[in-house]
DNA sequence: TATATATATTCAATAAAACGAATATAGAGA
DNA sequence: TCTCTATATTCGTTTTATTGAATATATATA
């Protein structure tokens, strides 16, 4: 019960829910999301923590980047339920069409210095 | 999103969810549930209302009492989406399996005086 | 109308979640 | 080692959700 209730908070949130939308286009940076959110980096880096504590996105270190994408749900039926409902779910929603909108305008070489 | 989010919300929580579990089986009217519960009657009548907002559980008046029922999820694909999902989830939780043993000692003749 | 019963609502207190600011950590390169 | 950059964590505060106690509403019956 505890991993199911986990998921369902998780996405009991307007920006997590954003996150996930994105995560549907392509994985990204945390700088990227941030970005994207136009929210402070620990806000965005706290978001994705709790995302990926739900079992609803894995990360993967690059170098000084952590690559946030979509979990495949393999250990978690719920998340994986949930993550398929939203493949089309919310879509249509005007405030992820704004977020996706921009999404191709938002390159981490352009936010990134390194 | 909202609904989204509010559905979410509404499936956040233990007690609700085992509300959800027992309607399952059953409508059960309010005092009912509170006996299986085990919360104070204003407090099960807030956890219905908020799934009955949420659009997963409806309500029926039949005299005193208030029966409460699962939403067929007609107005509500993610309502509907969960319920469905619900069906086969969770059933062997053993805070859940607990309720359910209990629900046939549970009828309303012996809580409700009428 | 008066009373009793099942349910709903209000309000104040408590618990939980979210946020911002500051700081810490980790990895890359000089 | 020192510094710089991307990300994570901590801490104190604010907001939001939950609870308990008391009260209100609605319906049935006498």
């Amino acid at each position: 019960m505890d991993q199911f209730v986990k998921v369902m908070k998780a996405l009991s949130d307007p920006s997590r829910l954003k996150v996930i939308k994105m995560l549907q286009h392509k994985s990204m940076c945390v700088c990227e999301i941030q970005k994207a959110l136009e929210v402070p980096q620990p806000t965005a880096s706290r978001q994705l923590k709790i995302l990926e504590d739900a079992g609803l996105a894995v990360s993967r270190k690059n170098g000084l980047w952590v690559n946030y994408m979509l979990a495949d749900g393999a250990d978690n039926p719920y998340a994986a339920m949930l993550l398929g409902g939203l493949k089309h779910w919310l879509s249509d929603d005007p405030e992820i069409v704004r977020m996706v909108d921009k999404l191709p305008a938002i390159r981490r070489e352009d936010i990134c210095k390194e």
